[in-house]
DNA sequence: TTGTAAGCGTTATCAT
DNA sequence: ATGATAACGCTTACAA
């Protein structure tokens, strides 16, 4: 064992399962045997293997065992639209969380609601051979799913749908959570309900429009077409048009389709010193520290994740039943920002 | 080409490059060279290849690539205490953003401040042959870095120093943040300043410590023992802790030492229908929503990831510059509830 | 129980 | 410029 001529520290080349053998003493695939924990190994020659692993400093090299036929890379991928989001980051520590448990690898990318950077990605995971796929779709049109040739890795898409009709789903009740919401203020006595949200090209956005629609159909009033407000993509701009609902009393409460729009509402409401009665989707940090303190419509955003990451876990175990869309329940919270 | 014993959908093997040169009529070789866009091809050869590869679905098998002698996985990793977290999503966001520029995937995962399960994540992203790794050390112990056998891939450690001294740094001035905020509560006139955060076990906790002694020693205030909280894991816990100020006023101002003791602070006064001068550490959603706005120290988290990201490609375009540590500038933002 | 040898999908050397 | 052929580090029939 000369190592004349490099110094101790040098950057050294990754021991192999060969020089384990060599240093033990004994063949490639007995040290095969004992890193796989098969039994039946004799109990010397497994001391000598141990003694050379450690001695050696000898790691597996998982993407060398991973090319041969029968065995995967043991890793999954997450595709969402944008890790620092509160909301993604959530399914995706609760996913990590449950394949972690199955002795997954999660690696997580951010498609910034790009359809082209959402396909480049999916293309380099296929690539990287990640054995499943969670993925939300991105708002921007991807390609259709058909055209990607086999074989394609298991994918359960979660939050809105995928352009992949044989696939899995998971949902939330989007359009019955905003429903609830809105029928609410509507029994409460509120007449024209501002509905401030983003795009109706969102699928969720548009399902809770479904929703604030219904319930107004349900009450059997007639809902006043210039209170809809898409154009809330940042919570400045839903700021700006709640302020202008507010100070023009062309609506008597708000429903926040999202977050943002409930933020900005806030803000809205803070620097005008007057609010309207308001009902948000999606639950958030500063809700319950605002006065009154903020009615929202929640989800159970870490219940979506596990139940997506089980869904895959299950295919990848061979369940080959037919795919199912699964939609949660959502909750209503009052803490007293409905009130008038 | 028959495909008369299977299906049209049915799960195919996956076409390799040996598949595409028969297809094309030609030697593996050739199809390697264009795959890997080597020029000096013929043009005949191209066309025959690019259309197997399009009508087979040919997609390179990167793992298989890796294992190759002078070839990487083109992964790095990123590991954290838990993806949930705000905080780490973002700096998770901006190492992706910079990392993806050069060609890499990144994998993030949660050691949830476990040491045990820290060391175990770093193993297995070792074993699975990752390039390199940005790590936020885990509060509780790791192994020594020294123990772990070479190579190890190049490390950048972030927020907090690694139990790594050769390795490169990123930091936040925590302490010169402190002091800059309690050195203002001080020189507002308040004298008795309580210390509300977490352990002095994390170090982020125990630089702004560092700070807010060094604060009151430039004053020439002796800063009272009694009113150093440093037992609020969450915002409830922090919550109790200040009602218990505010009530006995033990305190005449709060030094809100991480974002959670900010948000339990506000839920205290907003219980109390009373409040102390306040400035926080690291900025929050609510801040800007709360009455008055709270004051923050704020560190510019996606600047710390995309520094770390920037530090680790050098790394491995082969900078052996000795290894720096770098403390990056925090900032007070006045919102107004640093007055009485 | 252990060893020999083939092969996974790729890249790279070396003749042609 | 192209084509056999040998690696890479690993698992696994198949022999011994």
């Amino acid at each position: 064992m000369s190592e004349s001529e490099s110094p101790a520290n040098a950057k050294r080349r990754n021991p192999t399962m060969n020089d384990v053998a060599r240093e033990a003493g004994v063949a490639l695939r007995t040290v095969s045997r004992y890193v796989n924990g098969e039994t039946n190994i004799d109990p010397t020659l497994v001391e000598r293997i141990r003694d050379a692993i450690t001695s050696l400093g000898y790691r597996r090299n998982l993407a060398a065992a991973s090319i041969r036929p029968g065995w995967t890379s043991k890793m999954l991928a997450l595709v969402i639209g944008d890790l620092a989001n509160p909301y993604y980051s959530s399914i995706a520590r609760a996913v990590e969380e449950r394949v972690r448990s199955e002795g997954y690898l999660l690696t997580t990318v951010s498609s910034d609601e790009d359809g082209a950077r959402h396909d480049q990605l999916v293309d380099r995971l296929m690539e990287q051979r990640i054995d499943g796929m969670i993925i939300v779709p991105p708002r921007a049109q991807t390609r259709d799913w058909d055209t990607i040739p086999p074989p394609v890795p298991p994918v359960v898409f979660v939050d809105r749908p995928g352009a992949f009709p044989s696939a899995d789903c998971i949902l939330a009740d989007n359009d019955g959570g905003a429903a609830e919401a809105v029928s609410f203020l509507l029994e409460k006595g509120t007449r024209r309900i501002a509905f401030v949200g983003d795009g109706l090209d969102i699928f969720t956005i548009r399902e809770r429009h479904k929703g604030y629609l219904s319930a107004h159909r349900a009450a059997g009033v007639e809902p006043d077409l210039e209170s809809v407000f898409t154009s809330a993509h940042t919570s400045e701009q839903a700021a700006d048009i709640v302020r202008r609902v507010v100070e023009t009393e062309s609506a008597d409460a708000i429903f926040a389709a999202n977050n943002r729009a409930a933020v900005g509402a806030l803000m809205a409401f803070r620097s005008l010193g007057r609010r309207l009665p308001m009902i948000g989707f999606d639950d958030f940090e500063a809700a319950v520290l605002s006065t009154p303190a903020t009615s929202v419509v929640t989800q159970d955003i870490a219940a979506m994740g596990t139940l997506a990451a089980d869904t895959l876990l299950a295919r990848l175990a061979g369940d080959a039943s037919p795919a199912r869309t699964v939609v949660l329940p959502t909750r209503l919270i009052l803490r007293g920002s409905e009130a008038a």
